[in-house]
DNA sequence: TTGTAATAGTTGCTTGTGCAAACAATTATA
DNA sequence: TATAATTGTTTGCACAAGCAACTATTACAA
C-alpha cells in the first residue's frame, strides 16, 4: 500500500491539509460574501489604510498579479477603492468595507475555533511549524 | 503587524506552505514530463495494475471529477489505458507507463531530499502530522 | 541630461481542483 | 418483472493562483 509512504511526503500531506482547511474557511467566510484570501486581504487594508499593493502581497505571500485581481473584485463589491500615487496603488476600505470588520473577524474567530476543536492538542502549534517551514523552504538554494 | 495572527491560523499557513512546496515538486517532477498529481497517480497505478477510479481517488484523496480528468491526460500521453468493467472504469498502466516507472521514483526521492534538507530537523515528523491533522479535520462535524 | 536599470502594477493565458448535475450500470424493493 | 435507489464515472462550469511579458514610473550613472 502506497498510502504508507504517500503520507510521509510533505508535498502530499501539506496539498491534502490545503484542500480540506480552505473548503472550511470558504464555508465560514461565506457569511460575509467573502473568499478566504479576500477576507485576508480585508484585514490587512483595515489594518493599515493606504497601503501599497506590494505591501499587502508581502503580508499575504501572494503574487503581485494575484493582488491586483483580488483588490479589482473588492473595488466592484464597493469594499476597497484605491489611488494612484505615482507608480504605486494605494489601497483604501471604502465605508461599507469598514462596516465589514467586525463580521470578518467573527468568521475568523469561528474558523479558528472549529478546527481548533477538532485538533485539541497543539492547535496554532503547528500553524507556527508550518510558517516556519515556509520560511525555510522559501530560502532560495 | 497582522501578520502575527495570520502566522497563527492554520489556513493561511497551510496553504502558503502548500504554494511553495506544490512548486518545488513541480520542477522535481517536470524532470519525467509529469505534474506532481499525475506522477502520484501513475505511481498508483504502477503499484495496484487495473485499480479502479475510485480506489485512485481515495488514495490520493482527490475528487472522482478530478480523477478522471487527470487519467484522461495521462492516456493522451500514452502512459495509462482504461478498460470500462460494468459501471466502473479500471486503470491499466501501458508499456511506456511503465518505463517511466524509475524515474518517477527518483523525481520524487530528490523532491524529499530537496526540502528534508531544507527542513533538517523533523523531516517526515511534520508530515505525518499533517496527515493526522487532516483525518481529524475530514471528519463529518 | 539623457539613457539605462530598477520598481510597481497590469494583462493574457494556463493549471489544478472542486461542485453540481447528468448519465450509466447495478442492485434492491414492491 | 418493473420501478426505485445506489454506485461509479463524466461533463459543464467556476475559481484561486501563478507565470511571463508588458507598461508606467522613478532612480542612478555617464
Amino acid at each position: 500500500m502506497l498510502e504508507i509512504y504517500f503520507k510521509e511526503c510533505l508535498y502530499f500531506t501539506a496539498n491534502r491539509l490545503s484542500r480540506i482547511i480552505s473548503k472550511m474557511a470558504e464555508n465560514e467566510f461565506a457569511a460575509c460574501g467573502l473568499t478566504p484570501t479576500s477576507a485576508f486581504l480585508m484585514m490587512t487594508v483595515l489594518e493599515k489604510d493606504g497601503i501599497s499593493q506590494k505591501e499587502i502581497g508581502q503580508s499575504l505571500h501572494l503574487q503581485p498579479s494575484t493582488i491586483t485581481r483580488l483588490i479589482e473584485s473588492l473595488e466592484a463589491k464597493g469594499l476597497l477603492s484605491s489611488r494612484q500615487e505615482g507608480r504605486k496603488s494605494l489601497i483604501f476600505a471604502t465605508d461599507r468595507g469598514r462596516e465589514l470588520e467586525s463580521r470578518i473577524h467573527d468568521s475568523w474567530h469561528r474558523l479558528r475555533q472549529r478546527y481548533n476543536t477538532r485538533l485539541d492538542s497543539q492547535d496554532d502549534e503547528l500553524s507556527l511549524q508550518l510558517y516556519e517551514a515556509s520560511n525555510r523552504l522559501e530560502q532560495t538554494e
